[in-house]
DNA sequence: GTCTATATCTAGATAGAC
DNA sequence: GTCTATCTAGATATAGAC
């Protein structure tokens, strides 16, 4: 965090690797993958245009960096809400939706913006391990709810998935209106479908 | 459609306008909005560059134009699953859902591109409007599954938006294995996960 | 490990010919 | 209504100095 310190020039980093990370997830969440552009974030952190090449061999590998943490930060929030939630499987899961809106609320749709995006095509192993070990997670947590079958867990994942990601994307989106639209507010209503979710 | 013609040079359209918009979600969808550009939809009808700035004053105009056009057609196959769901409202509503999914995913992604851009700082009145027309459509659809008091509805059709958004967005970013995953199926969880909110 | 400078490329948008 | 030609701007990525 200390990136954002006004350096002009000749500035030296202690860590630029991670301020690049961290400057880039903001970024995202700010303009979008559109308009985001490795010269933009090496302004932000006032170092040259080149700087960022010295960490990185190319934009994607960038964008894979952020992708990564983002998924590892979006599953201890997951972890930490299911912990928090007490010991009832159906509090549990639904907690974990509402954590997933309000994590990626709290990062100004950086998140949802990476994800949305055509990541796909890179060679990002820590970023698809970190997806495996959410769907694991989630797997862990619906197969508490008691769920018949593995394939019935898979499926109350996906739909918990699905709905959270879609509160996240329509908030993002300014679907809301300005009133009515906290982030709880939003986040109590993904709590709420997957509860119901699991019932039906 | 014809707009794929292999047209080198100095060709001649009939309708170029039109040609733009359909070309425009072509490419929106298999490239994403970050690989969009007027110059890119401008080479796939084999025009100049230029031509395009005939028909639109700017790439934000030719956006908004194909967003327009895509909610149009988003409402139009909302209504048209809902009239052939039957009388049953619950039917009703899950098929809102289901149509929602198979729309997007017929149109390769390229809807869900357009409304996860930063497309809200245009003076895009006919896309608005057609944004407001679909939140009728499901209003009224929601209304008629028995929903106590309006404020009931508009979270109904809220959490039915957000689960099927989410569930094309998945789709689209890659999140389903490709074995399980033809879009009839994923329409079907749509439809079911729509019930069950319903239901909770 | 970062900078300056630069090569290369592509896009958005406009002017004027046909 | 479309084309050719062009201007401007900004991005990716590299080379070589410090």
């Amino acid at each position: 965090m200390e990136a954002s310190v006004s350096a002009k020039q000749g500035y030296h980093h202690g860590d630029l690797r991670a301020a690049l990370v961290d400057a880039s997830f903001e970024l995202l969440a700010e303009a979008g993958l559109q308009r985001f552009s490795v010269a933009a974030v090496a302004r932000r952190l006032g170092v040259s245009t080149a700087a960022p090449y010295r960490h990185f061999p190319d934009r994607a590998h960038l964008l894979g960096a952020v992708s990564a943490t983002a998924a590892r930060d979006l599953n201890a929030a997951v972890r930490a809400a299911a912990e928090t939630a007490g010991p009832d499987p159906g509090d549990r899961m639904a907690a974990a939706a509402g954590a997933y809106v309000r994590y990626v609320a709290r990062t100004g749709g950086g998140f949802h913006v990476i994800y949305a995006a055509e990541l796909h095509h890179l060679p990002d192993e820590a970023r698809r391990e970190q997806t495996r070990a959410l769907m694991t997670t989630l797997l862990d947590l619906a197969t508490a709810t008691g769920c018949a079958t593995h394939r019935e867990a898979v499926q109350l994942v996906e739909a918990t998935i699905a709905v959270a990601h879609g509160y996240t994307s329509l908030f993002a989106d300014g679907f809301f209106a300005r009133k009515s639209t906290s982030v709880d507010s939003i986040a109590a209503r993904a709590t709420g479908a997957a509860r119901a979710l699991m019932n039906g």
